[in-house]
DNA sequence: GTATATATGCTCTTAATGAGTATATATAGC
DNA sequence: GCTATATATACTCATTAAGAGCATATATAC
């Protein structure tokens, strides 16, 4: 019951040696739409190997991208590690990808690309993803046909046969496309495409990961501010939740949520907008930090299918 | 806008090589409790290195655990990758960690240690557990006293002053008793520690990974039949659920659950016990198996502090 | 029978979520 | 002043999920 196992490989086995590099997606919001920096004309990730002086990853990864590009980082998360046989020299890469946000700002008008550029399915506030969704629920239903178990599959991943969209299922749809062959990473029958931008290796895997990972964290975390600036309306709040979810959100319960949990507090001053009332500027309450619940204020989606 | 980074590094910058290791996070469920297989006096997780012939890392790590254990492993997946700077020989050493699920069966009486042996606060079915939870509270508030953050920040992650015990918080509660002092790997001043065994290195924060990780799998997702055996009653399958939650259970409410969503299907046989009815014998249903639900049948737990 | 455990059927309260209606307030431009 | 535009609030209401309790069959061993 308490006997221990006997060690797993003999003593002798020599260390693989490995390069290891780490990857950073590096997200801001702009345009009321979450954007990453990308290298490669939008098909790779900014990335720098790791170093011995390097006391933790998550130091290192901070360190060269805040060296390396000015940008203060927000909340950062690892997202994932994965190896690359293909790489040969006999040894083995392994990669390390990590997620960080990054304050919105004029400045940084850099290297951006639109995450829906990469997934454009995944904005369902643009009126176009439901068509397109209407497409790729015909495509998937002739790859699933016979197979109930992979049709079923779909469904749930998809939001079709009246399940419901999930909004953190984005890398599990990402999969699908995957496997199904209709995204450009796995066309080996050279059936038409779906429309959305391609990235180097499975570098977009990773995005869909951190896609999936983001509309997680800001659910129950209060990470979205450190996408905001440090004042912000209600409504720029509720913008970049519905710009990172990928749907709308009804504007009363929304606000409902975030003052019941008395995340925001009013500053002062006012915005000073083109047209219309000023709308009050708040800016984050870290009394309560740790937990925070901003979902639960979703509008209907469109049916697909 | 559409503007690419420049690379971040020098093409001249020389590639840091680094021992690469495979840890494994290896679950049962015996006698109602969740288990680890163990190394060193259950000091240490199974482990070894990342070879060149590995085309990914999961079939590097099942691999080498199926040949040299002859176990199964079922739901499988990746924790967190750390760097370990204090290894010297001027080279890192990276360790990639994976929590896998193996299927109860008396024959791996092997090796197993509890897992709340390692978190004795974790395991809210003991009531032992909260009378622990008190002393806690107490260390706690002393750590934070005057800071009114900090205690905000214990109160939500340990449920005190009205707030809940969210049992998939076990990494952050790790963590906090780490930073207070509490722990034997942080217990720099020699205070009084917390009951519960310790690991090598920060392996015991891995655990606590895995125990967050395994809770919030086992509510959205069939995992939990992994570590089932093929046929299991109903009652089996709730205390294997309470097990892993480290808390008890509605039965009624779970059943209207588990039904409702026809995850399970009844087979001809029964339970053969000592004294009693015999049990439906009932096996899992994968049609139903990208999505489910299994929590929200939970009981009250006693109040702390 | 009796003890024990499985198995099931209901009911009920509370709270969270989703959704709608209405209205007051503050600016710019005419 | 009026209009267009946008912010900001105050309510109400229906539906559902979650939590909790009560009662009662049913099948075995002793």
């Amino acid at each position: 019951m308490i006997r221990d196992l006997e060690p797993l490989l003999p003593a002798s086995a020599q260390p693989v040696l490995c390069e290891t590099e780490l990857v950073a997606v590096l997200v801001c919001i702009s345009h009321n739409t979450p954007h990453i920096l990308t290298l490669e004309h939008g098909r790779s990730f900014p990335s720098g190997p790791l170093m011995v002086e390097h006391r933790s990853l998550q130091k290192g990864m901070r360190n060269w991208v805040e060296r390396q590009t000015g940008l203060k980082l927000g909340h950062t998360e690892q997202l994932y590690t994965f190896a690359d046989p293909r790489h040969g020299h006999g040894h083995q890469m392994v990669r390390i990808s990590y997620m960080a946000f990054i304050r919105e700002n004029s400045e940084h008008a850099l290297a951006a690309h639109s995450i829906y550029d990469y997934f454009p399915w995944e904005d369902r506030r643009d009126p176009a993803s439901t068509t397109l969704l209407h497409t790729i629920a015909g495509r998937l239903r002739l790859w699933a046909s016979g197979n109930a178990q992979r049709w079923q599959r779909c469904a749930t991943v998809f939001g079709l046969d009246g399940h419901h969209w999930n909004d953190e299922l984005s890398l599990q749809r990402y999969e699908l496309l995957w496997e199904a062959g209709l995204v450009a990473e796995s066309n080996w029958q050279n059936t038409p495409l779906l429309p959305g931008l391609s990235m180097v290796r499975d570098y977009r895997r990773i995005l869909a990961t951190a896609l999936s990972r983001m509309r997680a964290k800001i659910r129950y975390t209060p990470a979205v501010f450190d996408l905001l600036p440090q004042q912000f309306t209600l409504l720029q709040l509720q913008q970049a939740m519905e710009s990172l979810a990928g749907r709308f959100m009804h504007k009363q319960n929304f606000r409902r949520l975030v003052q019941q949990q008395k995340l925001v507090s009013r500053t002062a001053e006012y915005d000073s907008p083109v047209q219309g009332r000023p709308a009050q500027l708040y800016q984050f309450a870290p009394e309560m930090a740790e937990h925070c619940y901003l979902a639960g204020a979703k509008l209907p989606l469109p049916a697909i299918s």
